[in-house]
DNA sequence: TTTTAACTACCTACCGGTAGGCAGTAAGTG
DNA sequence: CACTTACTGCCTACCGGTAGGTAGTTAAAA
């Protein structure tokens, strides 16, 4: 593991994922973040050069972090694949209402991948791009796994609605927190099953 | 038509739409919308209260202006319902995405609704919500109107499906503009239409 | 004549960022 | 051992710039 970062640069990042997470980045301001850190805003640039450079630091922990879980849901569904009637990728959704709640790392990272601050943009958005390709992996191979007989085209399809799932359910959850999660989970959920169902008897 | 509003509170209205969905909140800048409208800071204060005055204007202006675009959208499908291969709520997210690279309003309404300014946040939620509200409804009527024999906890399952789908089709448009749209909504619509074909021959 | 909408000028507050200093410490040097 | 040197991590004080917002004035419209 790369344990490069001092203590206190450790300590400023996990507050700065809090307020970035919860005011975004116009509205979070250094002064804040040091004082929450236990110390002036001038130490800050002792360890970063800047509010930008901050900012991809967390932002490079968040992909991390969210990165490592989001593998862990798939080998965890792939070591549980004697339960035989699941679909591909459910663990990670399953999950992902206690994790949004749990990690401020993800609040963050949706946050910033869906409005990032302009002069971000890109380096936020390949980062981001990224992540999605890696779930687009796992989910093809997931789907592969549990249903190897369907067609190319069809994994394709299918692999896009997940994505579009995915997404779905993040808006949930920023919007209302997830209140109301749980439907859209089952309905979204209820429609894939459906029509891969209907894909795998025809 | 309630036109209370001066031409210059309308114009100035039109400036800031445009600078708030670009920018967000925080990021724009009261000076840059008055000068872009022709005046002065100081003479905004002759139209407008404050910062969040003028946001919750704009954003009434917004939520009634979508209102009525979705109203359009469900009015025209029943008047087409002719073509009888169509889906529930199909010209709404057809239109969707020309409407998004056209209205200034539809891209700052769903920039403040998913991540509103935090003073704001109770405001904007519950007219947001509204909006959601009026178009589970048409859906809900067109679908009944397209598939009388559902019963009705499909109905719902279909609504909330239905609105997962928007609400993801609206985070493309957010995060690539749209670029990645056509086969996002294809797979999503593809497996909704599945699910319903299935529901129906049963 | 009263009202309205615009103006100039200014205020306070806070922003991100910089300069320079001050304690503590650990290593080199006689 | 004492002394110097260099470095670290944090501090106070400040910079230029800009933010939202206010006061008071002018000029024209009603």
């Amino acid at each position: 593991m790369m344990k490069k970062r001092s203590a206190s640069a450790d300590k400023i990042c996990a507050v700065a994922v809090a307020h970035f997470s919860e005011h975004g980045y116009d509205a979070s301001s250094l002064s804040d973040i040091a004082a929450q850190a236990g110390m002036r805003k001038a130490s800050l640039y002792s360890h970063f050069t800047g509010k930008d450079a901050l900012f991809l630091d967390v932002f490079a922990d968040a992909l991390a972090e969210e990165q490592a879980f989001m593998d862990a849901c798939f080998a965890d569904e792939a070591a549980l694949a004697d339960a035989g009637g699941q679909l591909a990728g459910s663990l990670y959704c399953d999950r992902m209402a206690q994790r949004y709640a749990d990690s401020a790392h993800l609040r963050f990272l949706l946050r910033t991948a869906y409005l990032p601050p302009a002069s971000l943009r890109v380096q936020i958005g390949s980062g981001f791009e990224a992540l999605l390709v890696q779930l687009l992996q796992h989910y093809v191979a997931s789907l592969g796994r549990l249903a190897p007989r369907l067609p190319a085209a069809r994994v394709e399809l299918y692999a896009q609605a997940y994505l579009g799932i995915v997404d779905s359910l993040h808006v949930e959850l920023i919007y209302a927190g997830g209140a109301a999660l749980q439907q859209r989970h089952a309905a979204l959920w209820q429609i894939l099953s459906d029509s891969l169902a209907m894909a795998q008897t025809a």
